[in-house]
DNA sequence: GTACTCACG
DNA sequence: GACGTACGTGAGTACG
């Protein structure tokens, strides 16, 4: 039937109905089997509900679902920022997208997506095809940006507020008709799609101009009109911006599509086909009314015996006996069918890899474990070697029965890059550097280590025998078992077959079983969004950065260390001499007892081992009467350099890729900051001229500079905007340097009679108020009486009120809560903060300063997740992060754009979550090593 | 394996 | 009134 006059066309926005059920609805998940299937319920629901009310005379003869498909539009090719502000899909909403479209279909209804094109563009068309045709049009949406589609014969239809929306409705919202809409979009811009807009006008003046001009472009051609000044500056300035913002907003109605409105002819649905996919979800409520309008018998759906807990049940599940004997080794083509079959059928699988190494960059993938439901679970064996053929000449061949390596990685890969698979691991950062080194990118993934860091953040550790043991009663079998320790240790490799697949099996077991205890508690303790925005975004960028490496001279470090070890033997002489005997300059026991037994200086401290402690505050103390102490402290210096420095980091140095690669530990600091290991790069010297030229041995290829890019007191800003001090607020937004400002203020020096000397201080207290002061701490580091820090303290509480305010209720809530947050939701906790004697000090004090830390952990986190795509297409990689710095590889020619594009991405890191009061400022710099960038 | 020392933010 | 303290990390060395 051609589609014509007295039509009636419904066409539904189904992206907005997926994210609107995903996010008003608690997580559900299938009972069977644990698969997140909260948006696809709600989906259906809403659906359902919409077919239903609908019934009638007004019953639409043509309907359609319409949904966005992919993320890049021809709008990003108009603009790059578009919708750059978007936070990623969570994960756990991803694989139900090809399932809410397997929903639309079981209604019989036409499901619709365009590649390039949005939800909205494909609407418009429909719209203007079937207006044209005489027909009416219905579309269900609330989304403001189809309001310019309504009038004419088509209408919008919030299927929530059950609200139409005709031409009155839209002049309401918008202050101008549905045909001038885009006019006033393309002013006031959209902050939720990125469109940039006119700065400073909003609808209203929009609204204004517009139907005082008449239409967009009359009002930029008369721009010059205007009566206020400043807006007429703005709108002659941005002219080109306002009219790329028409572009974004207006929508196309001129789509090709393979389909006529014919074909979208309204059909019943087919109650088997429907009431089929409902039992599949296993979704009883729906299936019975469905069953009972529809008029068929509802369909059965089986009784699982493992039901997951019920939301106020501690997290400890019911569950099956862990047995080793029941997992699976995977041996050819065939079986790992069977277990790829069962994956795509439960759309999840947990998955954890065995190596030969636990640095990545040195492994090799010897097998691969896979489970996809409790208990049950498979090891698929790659590259073991051949146990019995130790001898000299076949010690290298590989162990029968294992599948051909590139076939199983072949036939792995089609699930590991599916989209609608969800991969889930335990430090999945790892597992993803191993596949990338074959070529295999995993995606989309979870991580059960990154779930309990948001979720247990500061109660425990988050490696697999803690989760294990805490959550599932369980103790896993020990590695040590297999490898043994020590220097008899074995690769895993040469582990034989069976024994390894129990070991690898059982660890993908536990991180299924984990992943399936976790879900429901990580909305219960409502850190979702810091799991999604903080946690799991960041894999892949880091594993990238890590991958990445940073190249080191090998020959600076190399020269660096002859000339230390010369200057050391030097000193050692020297010190032995000055000492009167020989004795081991680098055992603090020893110097102690030459110190303070032998020489008989004061001050000396003993340990809990009863040794001498000769840090390095005591021996400055001493060093100003004699030499002994001054020359151990060049010494030390110079051995912490050479052991730590130059001579560790050459052993560093990739052999293939000649660059140094650091591994980041992502649950490892309680606060949200990251950790850098093996090598520590985070920690690299900077404060000495001697260490500093550690930094010049950091280099980038050739035609490349470093870059380094990094925020400017960003602790002491957040602080000035959690605890509202305006003074502190003041002073960043004018642009002060922030320690000579608070020595004005709180020693009444005007700033351009600041010394350096009062300055120090009242820097060293900004410091000490972000780490919990204490009289105490601030005398020792000031090197100042006690009473004396303490006057201090209590001065600048005095003129900073709301400093002390915001510590003692941190301090309160934390004794309540048992956590502290940061702006932007992550959970310390604080265990010990109710204890008593000198443990609560401790954790009061780390109470104060973890939100701050944290929060600042929090950005520069948001900025490298949104940095790869900010930055893509340019020649440079990001390389380290060090706590408020990132630095950067970049074709010398691109560096100048490099760095106006991340600072923008780091300057604008906390929006859209957090309105900070104070920007965040940072600072750029650019050389032909990491100590000239700065 | 623990304690001490010291490098960074 | 005494006690013991700046916050967060990782690595190398000595020593039991």
């Amino acid at each position: 039937m051609a589609f014509g006059k007295g039509h009636h066309l419904h066409l539904v926005d189904g992206s907005a109905f997926i994210f609107r059920a995903y996010h008003a609805l608690p997580p559900l998940t299938r009972k069977s089997d644990g698969l997140p299937v909260g948006a696809v319920s709600g989906f259906v629901n809403m659906v359902w509900k919409m077919i239903e009310d609908n019934k009638g005379p007004d019953a639409p003869t043509h309907a359609a679902v319409v949904f966005d498909k992919g993320s890049h539009t021809f709008r990003n090719d108009l603009y790059d920022l578009y919708k750059a502000n978007r936070e990623e899909m969570p994960e756990d909403l991803r694989p139900q997208i090809p399932l809410t479209r397997e929903a639309t279909r079981a209604f019989n209804l036409a499901c619709l997506e365009q590649e390039g094109f949005e939800a909205d563009d494909i609407i418009a068309t429909l719209a203007r095809q079937a207006r044209e045709a005489g027909g009416r049009v219905t579309i269900i949406s609330s989304d403001k940006d189809l309001m310019q589609l309504v009038g004419g014969g088509v209408e919008m239809l919030d299927a929530m507020k059950n609200l139409r929306i005709d031409s009155e409705g839209v002049e309401q919202k918008f202050g101008v008709g549905p045909d001038r809409v885009v006019d006033v979009q393309a002013l006031a811009g959209d902050s939720v799609d990125n469109v940039p807009g006119a700065p400073g006008i909003g609808i209203k003046t929009a609204a204004m101009l517009i139907n005082e001009y008449g239409s967009l472009d009359e009002l930029l051609e008369r721009a010059e009109e205007i009566k206020q000044p400043k807006r007429r500056q703005t709108l002659i300035e941005h002219a080109e911006q306002i009219r790329l913002s028409k572009q974004l907003v207006q929508l196309d109605d001129h789509m090709p599509l393979d389909y006529g409105l014919d074909t979208l002819e309204v059909k019943d649905p087919d109650p088997e086909a429907l009431l089929e996919f409902l039992t599949k979800m296993e979704f009883r409520t729906i299936v019975r009314r469905v069953s009972e309008t529809l008029g068929v018998e509802a369909p059965t759906i089986v009784e699982t015996s493992d039901t997951p807990a019920a939301p106020d049940e501690p997290e400890m599940p019911e569950s099956k006996p862990f047995d080793l004997e029941a997992y699976e080794v995977v041996r050819d083509a065939e079986a790992l069918q069977v277990w790829i079959d069962r994956i795509r059928d439960r759309g999840y699988v947990a998955v954890d890899t065995e190596t030969t190494d636990l640095n990545e960059m040195r492994a090799l993938l010897v097998g691969i474990s896979l489970s996809v439901e409790a208990g049950q679970a498979c090891y698929v064996p790659l590259m073991h070697r051949d146990e019995n053929a130790g001898g000299l000449f076949d010690g290298d061949s590989l162990a029968g029965g294992q599948m051909d390596r590139d076939l199983a990685l072949s036939m792995l890969r089609e699930v590991f890059e599916d989209d609608s698979i969800l991969k889930i691991g335990q430090n999945m950062k790892y597992d993803a550097k191993i596949f990338a080194s074959v070529g295999i990118d995993i995606a989309p993934i979870e991580d059960t280590m990154l779930m309990s860091y948001a979720m247990h953040g500061g109660l425990h550790g988050h490696g697999m025998d803690t989760l294990a043991e805490r959550y599932l009663g369980h103790k896993p079998m020990p590695i040590k078992e297999l490898i043994g320790s020590g220097k008899s240790q074995i690769t895993f490799d040469r582990v034989p077959v069976d024994k390894a697949a129990k070991y690898a099996a059982e660890d993908a077991d536990i991180t299924l079983r984990l992943w399936q205890t976790f879900r429901p508690g990580l909305h219960r303790a409502r850190v979702t969004t810091v799991y999604e925005t903080l946690e799991r975004p960041l894999v892949p960028v880091l594993a990238a950065m890590e991958r990445n490496g940073v190249k080191v001279d090998r020959d600076t470090l190399s020269r660096m260390s002859s000339a230390f070890a010369q200057k050391m033997a030097a000193l050692e002489a020297e010190i032995h001499e000055l000492a009167g005997e020989s004795f081991n300059v680098g055992s603090p026991k020893q110097l102690g007892e030459i110190l303070f037994d032998r020489m008989g200086f004061e001050g000396g401290k003993k340990g809990k081992t009863g040794a001498w402690s000769t840090p390095a505050d005591v021996l400055e103390d001493l060093a100003t009467t004699h030499d002994l102490p001054a020359r151990v402290l060049d010494w030390r210096q110079l051995s912490k350099l050479k052991s730590t420095y130059t001579d560790s980091l050459q052993e560093h140095i990739h052999p293939e890729t000649g660059r140094v690669h650091t591994s980041y530990s992502i649950a490892g600091a309680n606060t949200g900051r990251l950790a850098s290991t093996d090598p520590n790069l985070q920690n690299i010297p900077v404060r000495t001229e001697e260490g500093r030229r550690i930094r010049g041995a950091f280099v980038p290829e050739e035609g490349n500079v470093l870059v380094s890019l990094d925020y400017s007191q960003i602790e002491l800003r957040i602080l000035a905007h959690v605890a509202g001090i305006d003074a502190l607020k003041e002073a960043f937004r004018d642009g002060l340097d922030i320690h000579a400002a608070t020595a004005s203020e709180m020693f009444g020096v005007p700033l351009d009679e600041m010394t350096p000397e009062v300055r120090r201080q009242a820097k060293a207290i900004n410091f000490g108020v972000i780490y919990g002061i204490s009289g105490f701490g601030l005398a020792r580091n000031l090197r100042i009486p006690r009473g004396e820090a303490q006057g201090f303290i209590d001065r600048y509480f005095e003129r900073f009120p709301g400093i002390k305010d915001y510590m003692d209720a941190t301090v309160k809530f934390a004794k309540v809560e048992g956590f502290v947050q940061t702006l932007f939701g992550r959970k310390i906790h604080t265990p010990e903060i109710n204890a008593k004697g000198p443990g609560a000090g401790f954790a009061r004090r780390a109470a104060i300063n973890a939100p701050i830390q944290g929060t600042a952990a929090d950005v520069i986190r948001r900025a490298m997740i949104r940095m790869p795509d900010a930055i893509e297409g340019m020649p440079a990689k990001m390389l380290l992060q060090v706590h408020d710095e990132l630095l950067f590889e970049v074709r010398a020619d691109a560096a100048d754009a490099l760095i106006e594009r991340a600072r923008e991405v780091m300057e604008g890191a906390s929006l859209p979550a957090v309105h900070l009061s104070v920007p965040l400022i940072v600072e750029a710099g650019q050389g032909q090593n990491w100590a000239d960038a700065h």
